[in-house]
DNA sequence: GTCTCAACTATCCAAAAGGATATTCCGCTC
DNA sequence: GAGCGGAATATCCTTTTGGATAGTTGAGAC
């Protein structure tokens, strides 16, 4: 029997996930409603083999709660599960030493395979979220600021391009090209062509 | 009963392998020993539910292989293992469209469970591999032709400095920096500061 | 010891980049 | 049509880069 122990706040999914799990076999579920009682189950029960901490419930503050779980849990795996968490979220849970991160669109069936795995000590994030396009990045803080030619001067800019050449390829004068420069430059807060390059490759946008 | 096709060119790796597989129940294994009895079976079966090809066997010739398979076992879950294989291989079978990709120095209880995943049709990568340090980043083709003076300063060039600014701060004098800048672009086969910059980036170096 | 090589330094020069200010041209609003 | 703002241009100037050539130092090889 492996013994799991499911903290949310949430009671329906608190319920269906427990019930979804008793269901597969092989589990000895408790399930508890804040990050308090889930540390108390802990330290009376001197750990569990699995601990599901959800996101976003009383008592977390974040990744701290996380750290807490862990020490109550005398190192065996404790995992983050969370409805809306994105990828940065769960990467840093995983560098704070969560075992696991699930994000609630899971289906129910993989999620009982995924308790196994961590159960047994192994890292488990889903493949897909970690593949999702992170969302930071959609609306790039930078893009929107820029005009399209300054875009188009950034991107000679980072295939190290002299000012002259770029004026070349937009058919433009070399003062322009300078121009461009020095407003991207006071856009992306960047000391001079080189650093604003490294800006714009940094947000991914070359 | 899940139906797995496990094919693996050594003796060794396929029996230990099926034999850990079978004795964990609910598993219905056929063995094979290269692609085109592989292949062979899926036409014959319509179909597993989970392949699981070796990467470096008979008849893969890397990933086209894996595409072959896909096709043969009608768009069920095809799935990569490989002794050696590093992350970037698994990365690429992924994008050509594999279920998992499972490197063999995974632990058998986990590997079990890592098949039951893949045969309901989730994807799969323990996540220990893909947090592995990148090996084609280890001997950097770059890293390795600068010296240790020259990467200070290729990581001045990246945060934008001026040559003044990284004299200061490495204690040397500018007309150093400057050489040390046109014997990168050089290495770097770089146009100017800014492309090198851009190529370490792109590297990974920073 | 001498030789060699690499790293650092020194001068000098030309080109590119960076910055300031003013002008033209265009499309827009009022 | 007057007024306005943005994009492109022109002129002028300073600083930074990029490049060539040559001299110094220190460590290791012979």
């Amino acid at each position: 029997m492996i013994r799991v122990l499911i903290a949310d706040d949430h009671v329906l999914v608190r319920e269906t996930l427990g019930a979804f799990v008793e269901n597969a076999g092989g589990f000895e579920l408790t399930l508890v409603e804040d990050l308090d009682a889930a540390c108390a189950r802990m330290e009376e029960t001197r750990g569990y083999d699995l601990v599901l901490l959800d996101y976003q419930m009383p008592g977390m503050d974040g990744l701290a709660g996380l750290s807490r779980a862990m020490e109550a849990n005398r190192g065996k795996p404790v995992a983050m599960m969370s409805g809306v968490a994105n990828r940065k979220i769960a990467q840093e849970a995983m560098e704070a030493g969560a075992i696991g991160f699930l994000p609630k669109t899971m289906g129910a069936n993989s999620l009982v395979n995924a308790i196994r795995f961590m159960a047994m000590g192994e890292q488990f994030i889903p493949v897909a979220f970690m593949n999702e396009p992170d969302e930071s990045g959609i609306d790039h803080p930078l893009a929107g600021k820029l005009s399209p030619r300054e875009l188009e001067v950034l991107g000679g800019l980072c295939r190290g391009m002299a000012n002259k050449e770029i004026a070349r390829e937009l058919d433009l004068q070399e003062v322009t090209i300078k121009m461009n420069v020095k407003t991207l430059c006071r856009k992306l807060e960047a000391k001079n062509r080189t650093h604003a390059a490294m800006i714009a490759k940094e947000a991914g946008l070359f």
